[in-house]
DNA sequence: CTCAGTGTTCAGTG
DNA sequence: TCACTGAACACTGA
């Protein structure tokens, strides 16, 4: 479930056993598509041998910094995702879409890496729709570079956010789900959002009220603060939230308070929300 | 068998 | 040129 808080949250599991050790072995998947043309030899030269210094992010773009360059960048698609291996007693930990299976390294692997330490980091994509990249500088280069604010890290002010909103004449959902304006945002967090704010998704970004905009903004604050403290485990996600109840396109479906929840495409991407509530 | 899908990109339109 | 829309991408699993 890649949006910002499952890639925070692989973001932390790879700093945990990646960050001070050397990357002793590489493997690759033969995945032109994912890789993106890059060969398997010409990434296991780039990163075998180097030390993890650091995991960055910026919205759903990820990167391990290495002790030289060029660095690995990772974008889980709609399926990707960390994971590592079984610890001793410990639960499988992974932020892919599901348990990619009991099996080392799982089903869909694309990417492995060994540590000098033994502990392993491998990347998985069911689907395809992920990529790999290197880059010499991952923020100064695109697709990075061309990133709004981040929604976790870099939420604008209340003022500039409004004025964001100004001229802008697509539907409020599809600008939450622009990247180039606030990077991390997805599907789901996007109709969160929107709920809680009680704006109705196909309203022009340009038609919110001010006290809108800035009730936007505190929930997009609030929603994806409250998913990255939960390490993304939706399990732990207020009962309260849309998020429980919006999937399947079930005409049924219902809030936890009994409201009616309306399925539409709106921005190209079907999108949950509460006609009695939202305006 | 059909279809939806947590994301991004690009061609086409006005 | 800009802003925006919708199809395509690739594949699994319901």
């Amino acid at each position: 479930m890649p949006e910002l808080p499952e890639v925070e949250t692989a973001r932390i599991l790879a700093r945990r056993v990646a960050v001070g050790r050397r990357i002793a072995r590489v493997w690759c998947a033969d995945d032109p598509i994912v890789f993106g043309g890059l060969t398997s030899l010409r990434f296991r030269r780039a990163l075998s041998g180097s030390r993890v210094r650091g995991v960055g992010r910026h919205g759903k773009h990820l990167w391990l910094e290495l002790d030289r360059r060029p660095w690995p960048c990772f974008h889980f698609g709609m399926t990707g995702g960390f994971s590592t291996p079984r610890a001793r007693g410990v639960k499988l930990i992974s932020s892919g879409d599901r348990d990619p299976g009991d099996g080392w390294p799982p089903r869909f692997t694309k990417l492995r890496l060994v540590f000098d330490d033994g502990g392993e980091l491998v990347m998985t994509d069911a689907r395809r729709l992920g990529r790999i990249r290197l880059r010499m500088d991952p923020r100064a280069e695109p697709p990075i570079s061309e990133l709004g604010f981040d929604a976790l890290l870099g939420l604008l002010p209340p003022a500039r956010f409004s004025a964001m909103l100004a001229d802008r004449g697509a539907p409020v959902k599809a600008l939450l789900l622009d990247q180039s304006f606030a990077a991390g945002v997805g599907n789901w967090i996007a109709d969160e959002v929107l709920y809680q704010a009680r704006i109705a998704p196909r309203r022009p970004a340009r038609s919110l009220t001010p006290a809108e905009a800035r009730r936007l903004r505190a929930r997009l604050r609030s929603v994806v603060h409250a998913a990255v403290a939960a390490r993304a485990d939706s399990d732990r996600y207020p009962r309260s939230w849309l998020f429980h109840h919006r999937w399947g396109r079930d005409a049924a479906a219902v809030t936890a308070r009994g409201e009616k929840i309306r399925h539409d495409t709106i921005g190209g991407r079907t999108t949950a929300w509460v006609p009695a509530i939202q305006r």
